[in-house]
DNA sequence: TTGAAAGCGCTAACAA
DNA sequence: TTGTTAGCGCTTTCAA
């Protein structure tokens, strides 16, 4: 407790809409106006109001003003983990889009669990967010009603409309793989192994195991049950699963990776080993991160739209929200990074 | 207005305390009460409350309870990115402390820019923050201003109390650096170059360098100013460093880096000059991120404790701000990790 | 243990 | 263009 016994005592009561009305000689409703839209206001009036706020260093009380306007300015997304590179940056470019509105975002993780993803979508509403950013179209109904019930706008990145009914503005994970998959069989392999995130409740991993599985039928490859795996995203599990796939018999040639953080921890498996990548085994990744080229030899994989993805949401969400009119999904391109990583099959 | 004439209409407003109270044959005050204290009310009330509650579905209105209690049950913290994965762990682990005890965490972006980190303390003090939670020491004092004049309570990770009259949970980067370049002056390296993160207002980069040039001048090492290089903390940056630093006459047997990132930029730097590490470069880091033991050689760093450090944070704040009273200051230990890319200088 | 009632600071309809 | 005024939903005295 600061006492503030001597003469030159500040109350510790904030400025408030009311003293900066005093002070520059009109009504609150008037300084409202003017903060919150100068247009209709006097020149005169705004730069009196203005003076008296730098005076008095007056900031809008929040609370006063989510009451009153029963708006927040405050957009909350939920995504799986900051850990990875590839949200982080979705984040940020999401957050730029927002605050050049003046927009804060809240930013809540769910660790790739439903349950709590749906906590936190919860925990958002409870704080009044004016919009929601998910990643991923999967998730129990439930959470999806909670969301309808307040009627706030929310979007869905990371995948593409044909697997939900919502606004989505991502790619297409399946012809993405795929395309990945294809160059692979292209390069002459023929045991071809995958190492998938866990792709129960992820429809981005489900649609990218999809599409290379799709391709490799196609292509009249035989699929054996053991070279389809799955495991987290991170890299000693990356490295684990890697490390049985080449140790068990038949040894695969390819192993095209759910991530590049899995692809990586497959590529320090293969080391261990003393296989050598790209000469025995090509390894391919997806996202595009940093780490891609920060290992040897850098990683094939796919370059996702993240930041793209991240300013379109904040675009699509502030125009809803604002001019209430849903808006439309969209989809992005994706861009495969051909690399070292991935190479001919060698004759045995 | 929606005017519920007919049954089976749903009013766009969501209830408020008021309906609860109807439903449970109470008063507003009391189902407050029975909400957040709920000690103080007779255990039939509460559970009748309670029914109230979860049959019409009640939240509280976040506008009305911020403006009624002047609390916001919310904390912001700035750091310089996302996209490091020391920062977003730290984060992470800060994130849970307060989500246990119900509070929500604003995270915002400073880009190491100190003007965008005043204009981030300015935005998360006019969204009424309880708290603020900062990364370094070394700010503009009108950044310190805004928080004092607020009298918001804050806490800076990162850096120890020795730089600081305020209260930091950090750890000695100057001694932990010291401790990176004696390891490789132990290891027989005389010519050792650094590629520090930009210093300029970075204290914990500043310290780093501080602590560096300090163990080198004592071990009577002369530095040459050309091998005291900094750049942003960016793999292509400490790649194109190392290069310099490797392609100039008298080229060093070792290079310590700033960080993880910088160290991996390094070592590809290497990698791109045909120079073998640890065999004729040694590289050393700092942080021990994923990414140190992805590359190869897997590097040596020095792992600090940023998850200890988001906790204690989050500790920290929430007894200060429920309390009252100003915490301690925390420093927590480091620890030298040794690994692959620092190794004996070779004969030549 | 509970209730009545006075705001908290702001916005927005309405009037002037 | 500006002012008056009625709340927004909640917490918190103060009384009972």
């Amino acid at each position: 407790m600061t006492e503030d016994s001597n003469p030159i005592t500040y109350s510790r009561r904030f400025p408030t809409i009311e003293d900066v009305a005093r002070l520059a000689g009109v009504s609150t409703a008037t300084v409202s106006r003017s903060l919150n839209s100068p247009a209709r206001v006097r020149e005169a009036t705004r730069q009196a109001v203005e003076a008296a706020v730098k005076e008095l260093g007056y900031t809008p009380n929040f609370g006063g003003q989510a009451l009153a306007s029963n708006r927040t300015n405050t957009v909350g997304a939920i995504i799986p983990t900051m850990e990875n590179a590839i949200f982080a940056r979705a984040i940020q470019a999401l957050q730029e889009t927002l605050a050049a509105r003046n927009v804060t975002l809240l930013v809540a993780t769910s660790q790739y669990s439903p349950a709590r993803e749906e906590d936190q979508i919860r925990t958002l509403l409870a704080r009044g967010v004016d919009g929601v950013v998910l990643i991923g179209s999967e998730r129990p109904a439930s959470a999806y009603e909670l969301l309808d019930a307040r009627g706030v706008p929310f979007v869905i990145l990371w995948s593409a409309p044909a697997n939900t009914p919502h606004v989505t503005i991502g790619f297409d994970n399946a012809s993405a793989a795929a395309g990945v998959a294809l160059r692979v069989v292209e390069m002459g392999h023929r045991r071809i192994a995958v190492i998938s995130g866990i792709t129960r409740d992820n429809d981005r991993a489900q649609a990218r195991v999809a599409g290379i599985v799709a391709v490799l039928e196609n292509a009249g490859i035989p699929i054996h049950p053991a070279y389809l795996t799955e495991c987290p995203y991170s890299l000693n599990d990356g490295e684990a699963a890697a490390i049985r796939l080449l140790t068990g018999t038949d040894r695969p040639t390819a192993i095209i990776c759910g991530n590049d953080v899995l692809a990586a921890g497959a590529l320090r498996g293969a080391r261990i080993l003393g296989i050598d990548v790209p000469g025995e085994l090509s390894i391919t990744g997806f996202d595009d991160i940093e780490l891609a080229t920060a290992v040897y030899p850098p990683l094939a994989t796919v370059r996702v739209p993240h930041r793209r993805m991240g300013a379109a949401a904040g675009d699509c969400l502030m125009r809803w929200i604002v001019e209430g009119k849903r808006p439309e999904s969209i989809t992005l391109p994706t861009e495969f990074m051909d690399r070292e990583s991935l190479g001919k099959l060698r004759n045995t």
